[in-house]
DNA sequence: TTACCTGCAAACAGTTTGCAGGCCG
DNA sequence: CGGCCTGCAAACTGTTTGCAGGTAA
């Protein structure tokens, strides 16, 4: 499966032309180990530890470039901030968030898939992708009213 | 069917002790009746061209109350603005988008929506809405691809 | 009368951009 | 060496908030 994402991402640079920095390097190196969906200030902090000397713009540029090269994908959750999924072609899962407390939990089902194939089906359509969110309350949110 | 979501809005105002101002109704009045996915700037220009005296604070306050009365969503599509979807109750739908034509076919699947409850509290929650876009080729594309 | 509302403008937060110098290729 | 990159800070954009005066109930 799948090739190094961070080959993969120093072959775009270097299909497009553009130059392999230090920077991107340390940027693209600690977004594909951190945890998924950090967000840009996330992923600042923890790359300052390594390096103070990276300014915010390069974290929002290296993400651009990420997704351009289709390795990330920007996702919008409740939050004002934008948030950075790594695309690794075997990590699909879809979203059970807490409206409450913004908890994230990754689930995948694989009767739902099915269905969505048949469905899909169903209309003509062949599915490249999909993408799901559950909204909900988590069982500590329902026990402790938020508010 | 469903009660007029103008009138829902209202009672909700009433319930909460709130006011129900000029304002308000035509704000309410014209995210109704205007197409779906309105931002917040297209909203402002069109309350605007019927009364000019209405401030975009008083846009924003009103789209977030018709969130907390649950008769809008607030939705993130990729451009940097919130987008408010109506929630008509009987008007649920998912979305089966061709990435090649971009056509939108409007699709339910109750299979799927009874899995999803299932997943949702297999992880210990309660689910209050979903989102899912399934992306693939539609029929007449894959006849001709595009590209 | 009394909260609640409103428009305005200032405040905010996240993101983008202009610039002068730096560095990859 | 030339063009792409970088950090910095200022600029922008969407959204929220404080305030002084209205207004629904």
């Amino acid at each position: 499966m799948t090739l190094n994402p961070i080959k993969a991402f120093s072959d775009y640079i270097a299909a497009q032309g553009l130059k392999n920095t230090p920077q991107r390097r340390l940027i693209v190196d600690v977004f594909f180990k951190s945890g998924k969906h950090a967000s840009t200030e996330e992923l600042y902090d923890q790359v300052r530890t390594i390096d103070s000397g990276v300014g915010q713009a390069t974290i929002y540029r290296t993400l651009r470039l990420l997704c351009e090269a289709n390795l990330a994908r920007e996702m919008h959750f409740g939050d004002g901030t934008a948030r950075y999924e790594p695309i690794a072609d075997d990590s699909h899962h879809d979203h059970l968030i807490c409206t409450a407390c913004g908890r994230n939990q990754e689930v995948v089902d694989v009767n739902i898939e099915r269905l969505q194939e048949e469905l899909a089906t169903r209309y003509g359509f062949v599915l490249t992708s999909h993408r799901m969110y559950l909204y909900g309350l988590c069982s500590s949110c329902r026990g402790t009213p938020a508010k």
